[in-house]
DNA sequence: CCGTAAACGAGACGGTACGTCTTGTCTTTTC
DNA sequence: GAAAAGACAAGACGTACCGTCTCGTTTACGG
């Protein structure tokens, strides 16, 4: 036997668990969420089968931990103090995440995976989705507070009309979001505020 | 004709047709989408599943001949001759389809499956979704005609801005879209071409 | 793929059956009974696990059927006319199969599982006991026919005075059977059935 | 001394030890021999699985220490000054114990593992076997002392001759071998035995 | 009387094999 | 020539134990 065994009473291995998510993350660039199995991953991580199963329930769960936590880090909108100003730079770093970042192409998959189970969805929609949405909504109640937005605004709707048409040409058009698009989405929506 | 037939020298069979996709259709109501399976679906329908793979090439494949043979009738937007009113009636049966209906889960679990596979992503929206975004865009298409919009909008990208925020709250965030919610994106929309 | 599939309506591929048994056959001689196993008969074999499982229960299944079949041939009794001849040369027969065979090593495993596994000893007793049994009495019931032994006479007690010891030696005490223990063993036996 | 002690600088714990031998007799008894395992021996015995195989280097050993400690008391030949006496209550005695007590199946499970583990065959025999054959070949010594047999009788040959059909029956056959059945083995061993 | 070494409980680890499940291909027989 | 029936190779599933290892605690001896 030539690699030594790292058992532990106090906690699991982080060697390990770092082996698993990173395996995770190659198999899914390799080959797409449909060709990543819990069997692929534990033989790219060097690491026993029953070692995933008992830190987590699903190949889906490990994508969600593997990719899900670099989240926070790529999106933070940018606070320039200027509306208008924030939502083109958001639109643009979020239209990029989506499009053509691998953690959005994981982003994407997860999604796809909550409208295939329900159980997976309330998980996933709480422990995350709901964090992204309010990146999501960040800029609008920076706005709210400066004062360039009325307080009476309902920032869940001025949300959905914001980012929806991007999300919605990422999933379901397939369309690119290049800066052009996204600059006249922050335009229009702006437009749609006045008076 | 009492018994079933096994084998006809001239094309196929109809029965076997119908009981796939009738079966496809149970199936789908019972177990969800994931709880699917081509092998499920030759047995609830009594059917060879080699007989299945003869004419599908995937249980994705029954899925869509089952339930989108009959979205046209179901989606297509009314005219008012009047574009507020078209867009606020048009949301709304969408919101509905897509929230409320069995092919409209059908159809979400359809677009997430396009999220996992590139090969089936290209097909179906080649043969399903162009042909409602079409639909999507067509009470625009008909306020140019009659003058209530300029020539010079960009329809595809308006129609994104219509449509995305009702997409992205049923795929993403998984809120209801009520009559109001459509309602007021319709305003907002309108709003956003004002001069 | 390289090889070709034989699937088939009716009945089983003896292809497929034979590859099972020779795989297992050749396992037992390189590893052992307890080297033996069902993911690596199949692999051997080069046949799917669900092959081995539609047509055999446990590893000890193929092994009985991989084994036993030869064991009429190589233990048939002989028949000299005369009951010392027969019993000195029959079981000197029984004593090199038990204990210089491959079959007889196969055979020891299998009584060996009978003790382990209630309901394999069923079967196994039924299905193949019995007939060996039939066999080691045989010499005696011929010389009751030929009336060199009372009619009056249990056979069933006397054959397991006559070929218990030897298999007592084999399976308990792993002592050499040879050729004078054999003989002596018949002597006993002929002795003791003197008036 | 209330609390239960977890280490000690100078030997074992002698009540992890019995925890041990108990669990394993307590899981026998329910799950059979197979159903036996180390793992589930140290749950069931509140101990580490460590402190098993530091102790034991097999399920199988664990077993030997747990049931056949005692096999001396329990088998030890009557002595009533004759032969056909003593023979006729040793092999009623030894035919209860291998056909009707819990440390008989754990013998016969023993005997049979014999056959699948040489390793463990070479020990088992020299270390238990040995003796027990040494009680089995008791009354015929005895019988040689009193005069009642002739010097000259290969005592070895003998005693596989008269508990061999025995073993034979619980081993191999699986027919029970009540008291009339050992009292006629007895009558045909003496009977082999005349001038 | 304090340090230290052995044995302990706990349990994570890399592994092997289990028996089940579904996939997509192939063959035979029936109509 | 399509359909039913179903065997086949392939391989992932999730589970059960294996035997090894580390951790932190308990205990008793020995300097």
């Amino acid at each position: 036997m030539s690699r030594p065994h790292h058992g532990n009473r106090h906690g699991r291995s982080e060697a390990a668990r770092q082996a698993v998510l990173e395996a995770a993350d190659d198999l899914l660039a390799e080959k797409g969420f449909a060709g990543v199995t819990i069997e692929g991953i534990a033989a790219r991580a060097g690491v026993a089968k029953q070692t995933v199963y008992r830190w987590w329930k699903s190949k889906t769960e490990v994508l969600v931990e593997a990719f899900l936590q670099d989240l926070a880090q790529e999106l933070t909108p940018p606070d320039h103090g200027d509306l208008s100003l924030d939502l083109r730079a958001y639109l643009r770093l979020l239209a990029r995440f989506l499009g053509e970042t691998d953690s959005g192409a994981v982003f994407r998959a997860l999604i796809a995976q909550a409208q295939l189970d329900p159980a997976f969805a309330a998980d996933f929609r709480e422990r995350y989705l709901a964090e992204q949405r309010r990146r999501d909504r960040l800029p609008l109640e920076r706005a709210v507070r400066r004062g360039e937005l009325p307080v009476t605004l309902d920032l869940d709707e001025a949300t959905d009309r914001l980012v929806g048409p991007l999300y919605y040409r990422t999933l379901v058009t397939d369309q690119p979001a290049g800066g052009e698009f996204t600059d006249r989405l922050a335009e229009a929506f702006l437009a749609s505020l006045e008076p």
